[in-house]
DNA sequence: CTGTTAGCGCATTCAG
DNA sequence: CTGAATGCGCTAACAG
């Protein structure tokens, strides 16, 4: 009744298109405003007007419209989730996390793959995200040039919560401690009494792959003994492979630590073809801890990281980013530690050199 | 000028809020209408004035608000992609495919990574992707109870494009022939003169397991040989561990065809540790193609399917699923072609056994 | 406790 | 070729 159609020809409800929310009102016989506060869960409202309305909504299988409400509280309830397309395992696992996380959380997420984390593509997907209005973004797998993309849309006005990047470089940022977990994996090595222990690294321009390499040369350094140069793939079994068939060549190393599990799968199986037993010969570990670490040949000691609890946390973060007013204190770093899960590809050296 | 702030203390450009259409018109002294024809690439505007348009846009860093566009325009750019939280090779690499490939298309793309595809959570998943007024949903890694809500969907409008799922139960399908790779293994196998061929499949609740199954039966009956009882895993290298162990007791034995590679992987390092030689005793075939099968020891004989392809065939479908009404002819069954890559893991039996 | 009145930022008629 | 109205569906003040 009060709404008289205005020429646009309004449909009955039951028609074509979704019901909204006049229609509601106009069934329980209330305005459009009380069906307003029905959904948005306001109190004041007589326990029978609200049942009514309900029971409407229900009736006529009503859903609010995001984009109006988004129009009008200027909030989408959005997140946005910024991943890269190759399929790595961590970052991958991660990325599905933050997802589900972000869901739980009531948020809808947008998510976009880059085929590279360039800077210029960052750019591009923030835009994409800005463009929906999304209240905050997740930045996963972050290398330098993604770092600065992130700090200028702090300036912004929408924060950026970036994953497994380097800590220090942003506000809200949350990862594993990655040298703490090469820092395991060395000691590890050296306690077994191993002193030529090679790394072979990520792309140095990964942070992670920075902060492994850092975890082990401080591992070295700190018990006396000179790292040598470290050897650099590409995260890849291929890379693995190529670098190990290298190795097996070298009788003076009797540990390499692969800066993740897929690398170290290649290095296992350059050494095998090379007939050196792994670990009577060459003791190796990886990081990771894929779900496949505890079946190679042999089972792969390795570094287990909590994706899982990277992907809450970050949701976490950026719920109080979103949330809070800056509190500009100290922003805690967010670190989660790993672990060593040792296994049957470690052992102690053959033969003792000093 | 004639935009006279009518009480709600419009601020001016510049302030804190993200600048608006009405903005631009105002730098670029045209109505906020000629704005909007210049945003969407109209024909009919002077030159002139588009360029003093695209100026002050530029200017001003003007974006437009997508909520407020979606609102009018009943559209909201933005699709939907279902998929598992778990994190199996296949299922993620076609998700991350899907999302980039729907970037590309000029979506937005809305995610929601399940626990369980369950029919309750399938059912919450759409309707939270249909809150946001997806244009569209890609509903990956489908089981029976998935598809069941994706034909109900379609009976309410939202086009729903099914990957990988049983490709007879839904309108729009894309996915690889399961049934022929399974057939190239088993016939690969055969070939070799393998006769007691043994099939560790997925869960069949999965529609590729069931799939694979049945590929393998087929090619064993065209062979004139009675396929053996399957095994079934559920897709980890764990449980491709447990049947390895099982098969490595048993002498008769040859050859194992696993569903996908990690199962395979399980299977390996089974064989490996009960000291059964692979190819020589026993040959393994698995499934997917994974980044490091080619690095196993021995190096995996699989199917490799092309995932970035069915990715973007999903879109493709996706699109003409929302653009067209329905040519209501044979929807064709989209199918991909595996391929079967030979490696080291398989070789002819030690002896005929004829 | 509930209804009325205004817009949110844009696209879509329709007039000039 | 351009501008002036109108309303998408909803929430946010205000009135009652």
């Amino acid at each position: 009744m009060t709404d008289p159609a205005t020429g646009t020809a309004r449909q009955r409800p039951g028609a074509g298109r979704p019901p909204v929310m006049a229609d509601v009102a106009r069934l329980a016989g209330v305005s459009h405003q009380t069906v307003s506060r029905v959904i948005n869960g306001q109190s004041n409202l007589r326990p029978e007007t609200r049942l009514r309305v309900e029971e409407a909504i229900r009736q006529l299988g009503y859903r609010p419209n995001s984009a109006a409400r988004a129009l009008v509280t200027r909030r989408s309830g959005t997140i946005g989730v910024i991943g890269s397309k190759s399929g790595f395992w961590g970052p991958s696992t991660v990325h599905r996390t933050i997802q589900a996380a972000g869901r739980e959380a009531g948020f809808f997420v947008s998510s976009v793959n880059l085929p590279d984390l360039t800077r210029d593509a960052v750019s591009d997907a923030v835009e994409h995200l800005r463009d929906q209005r999304v209240e905050g973004i997740v930045l996963i797998a972050a290398n330098d040039e993604a770092l600065d993309v992130a700090r200028a849309q702090e300036a912004v006005g929408v924060p950026v919560v970036v994953v497994e990047g380097s800590l220090y470089n942003a506000r809200w940022t949350i990862g594993v401690d990655q040298a703490a977990g090469a820092g395991l994996a060395t000691q590890h090595l050296l306690d077994l009494g191993h002193t030529e222990i090679v790394h072979l690294s990520g792309p140095l321009q990964w942070t992670e792959a920075r902060g492994r390499l850092q975890g082990w040369q401080l591992a070295m350094h700190q018990a006396g003994l000179r790292p040598s140069q470290h050897l650099e793939g590409d995260w890849s079994a291929a890379s693995g492979y190529r670098v190990g068939a290298e190795l097996a060549r070298r009788d003076d190393v009797t540990a390499v630590f692969a800066a993740n599990d897929q690398m170290a799968l290649g290095v296992l199986r350059a050494l095998w073809e090379a007939g050196r037993s792994v670990p009577d010969d060459v003791s190796v570990v990886g990081f990771d801890d894929i779900p496949e670490a505890a079946y190679l040949i042999p089972p792969l000691t390795t570094v287990r990281q909590d994706f899982t609890a990277v992907g809450h946390r970050a949701i976490e973060i950026l719920q109080t980013a979103i949330g809070g007013p800056e509190p500009d204190a100290d922003v805690p770093e967010r670190l989660i530690q790993p672990e060593l899960i040792v296994r049957a590809s470690t052992a102690a050296p053959r033969e003792t050199e000093n």
